[in-house]
DNA sequence: GTCTATATACGGATAGAC
DNA sequence: GTCTATCCGTATATAGAC
């Protein structure tokens, strides 16, 4: 904050590269991007690459980080939101995750495959097993569980099937485009459905019909802001 | 048939390329393998790569086509089955997918990463289209829609909601494993008791409660081979 | 900070001996 | 068919002028 000296539209040329990186790493991946590609997406000489950033390695590394933290921090403010209830929470995490991806379907995929190529290295520095595991969304789901109005114990299940049902049909968007012949505005109005459809099949498959919405944060959640 | 006169065990030098290649190429991606890799993995000298294979990308290509031809083969198999119900097609596609991927883990985003990279060349002369929504399952589905069984009356949603069950816990096994503590054994248990869930999901959000299984091929689907 | 020119490394592919 | 040695294009990275 205190040093944050930057133009208010940082069209830096450093800044300018950072995107132009983001966006064709996105794309490609680390091995089939050239960083010719990147100068050329950004608009400036190739030497000033090296310059700014020292290698493609390094500036592959940084966009990764950014990217990973991110998109965890999509997940993270939604699963600790103190005020909502779990079901409000379903919808959050929905309709947030395939607004984001819809502008940014490289996303998945990139993620996916680069945390693959580097099991280690990204994963074991950043504390998403805290984020997630220790969130207010699964203390609701433990409390849900405990009175009877959840039906599977285990909440990897339950987290595991909102993000299937949500992201699975973005990630395969290509596929599922070329067999239902969609698109692409077919294929948006299909994601839009579908923010309105998952939060109602979540329910109706893993919430007792009959149970109360006494799953409200007020009974047990305490706000220590 | 009447040509095939290879060895029983084919393991000659042209098979052990190929299924080196085959498991290279799944791990890394075209561009970040090497066909150095390959040669290594293979046991064989470099040269004789392009001995047998020309090129690279001819090698490559050819990989990749038995990949896809393989991967929608279970699901072509399945979804056309003569005599089995809608529920217990749901039930076996789900168990084989899952039989599939936890064998060959790399297989999802190796082909979801290489199809983003060349939509059409793969896409457009497979006849996806037709194996899937002209299916024996989608003809059920459509029927259980008519008879007032299924609620939701396209059936994009329906297979999606089977497929993202299924595949997305695969897809993101690296980071389920870390957010879950999961070792593989853990993670192979989970997938198990997946087998039998998701069938039971899948009915309890989208099949009545109260629809009688009338949706037995018996009535409607001749058998014509 | 930004450019041109170039050094250096790496990977795909082939020549030619065996 | 299989090997060794090597060629050559391409991509990363740097030197050095401006």
């Amino acid at each position: 904050m205190a040093k944050n000296k930057r133009t208010p539209i940082d069209t830096s040329t450093e800044e300018k590269i950072k995107e132009a990186a983001r966006v064709v790493f996105h794309r490609k991946g680390f091995a089939a991007t050239r960083t010719r590609d990147i100068a050329e997406e950004a608009g400036i000489n190739l030497a000033l690459l090296n310059y700014y950033f020292r290698s493609k390695q390094k500036l592959f590394e940084l966009i990764m980080v950014e990217t990973t933290v991110a998109f965890f921090r999509t997940m993270d403010i939604v699963l600790n939101e103190k005020n909502s209830s779990l079901e409000e929470k379903v919808a959050h995490i929905v309709s947030n995750y395939i607004d984001l991806i819809l502008k940014e379907p490289d996303l998945p995929i990139f993620m996916l495959s680069e945390i693959r190529n580097n099991p280690d290295l990204l994963l074991q520095r950043l504390p998403i097993e805290q984020v997630i595991m220790k969130s207010v969304f699964f203390q609701q789901h433990r409390q849900a569980v405990g009175e009877g109005g959840i039906t599977e114990a285990n909440p990897l299940h339950f987290l595991l099937n909102i993000l299937g049902l949500t992201l699975f049909p973005l990630i395969a968007s290509p596929l599922l485009k070329r067999v239902g012949n969609l698109n692409e505005e077919d294929f948006h109005q299909l994601m839009e459905e579908r923010k309105k459809l998952i939060p109602v099949w979540i329910k109706s498959m893993m919430i007792n019909s009959d149970y109360k919405p006494i799953l409200m944060d007020e009974s047990k959640l305490k706000e220590n802001d």
